[in-house]
DNA sequence: TTTCTTGTTAGCAAGACTTGCAAATTAGAT
DNA sequence: ATCTAATTTGCAAGTCTTGCTAACAAGAAA
């Protein structure tokens, strides 16, 4: 995702309107890298903002992933996530916490999907799915087997 | 996934109880393809059983994947869908119509996460995104972009 | 600066998907 | 045939996201 000032400039250029709730929404996702939730997010506005709403929220990340200034990623676990790195990039993903790292991925380029030459390809993403450190020592002393399912990735399936 | 008569033991030695509508959807899920939704299975299976609940098709699909029968696929675009193939699969989606096609990949094991010490990882999955032969031709015709999001993706940012 | 036009916001209703709950039912054991 | 615990249903409710619209405000024009 651009800069705030070059969002700015990218709005009026499309005619879009340059709103406060907008560029406090720039500064908030502008190089974050916490792949947080438009709920999430609204919370951190809200904090700077008191009164900017969810909706307002949904609609200039939509308005951004549109102007291909950040993705959605899906992962499960119920809601969207957005990721204004836009750098050729993967992701890791601890099954307990839930939390999603950004990763560079060496080798995306000899991976051959076999037998799908009816289909023209044209981005591939990477999932790793592990466990984080902290979340590793923790379970060290619950005891938890290695293959329970996270409560974020868990949530569509038995919450 | 197991073949419906397996499943059928499975079931019973872990005390489950062996229902028709159990039954119906080993059936319909043994050797699917077609990652189907709960609502597509529901609408399959109601054709063959009229009467039989959503809710039960839900349950009976967390009960499969909890016993590590079939796994959940989210790729955006609103509804879980279900995989009944337990090999070492990827997946293609056609960003156009929104099918999934099940792809073996080489190349996976050379793929290496960089600058994530503090993670074990334990899964990898690849989705490749792209435009299937049908799709092509529609565009071809309707002069779509190649950009343009399928329905199916985009029907979480923009519906 | 005031006016005007058009894009935006806030709020709430509603839609899509999935699960919780409880009563009625039934599989499988006795 | 009986009994008990697991299941199924149907509906309410929860979560996430979008539709709709009146009130509002940004930016252009006068």
């Amino acid at each position: 995702m651009q800069s705030p000032t070059e969002l700015a400039a990218a709005y009026r250029s499309q005619g879009r309107k340059l709103t406060p709730q907008r560029q406090l929404l720039f500064q908030l996702m502008h190089g974050n890298d916490k792949h947080p939730t438009a709920e999430a997010l609204f919370a951190e506005a809200s904090a700077q903002m008191p009164g900017i709403s969810l909706r307002t929220v949904y609609q200039t990340l939509n308005e951004l992933a549109e102007m291909g200034e950040l993705q959605f990623i899906d992962i499960g676990g119920g809601a969207t996530r957005f990721d204004p790195n836009l750098d050729d990039h993967h992701h890791v993903v601890c099954v307990d916490c839930g939390q999603i790292r950004d990763v560079h991925v060496n080798g995306t380029a000899a991976l051959k999907p076999v037998g799908i030459e009816d289909f023209t390809i044209n981005e591939v993403g990477v999932v790793f799915q592990g466990v984080c450190s902290t979340c590793e020592k923790s379970r060290a002393k619950s005891n938890k087997t290695a293959h329970a399912k996270s409560p974020a990735l868990q949530a569509k399936v038995s919450k």
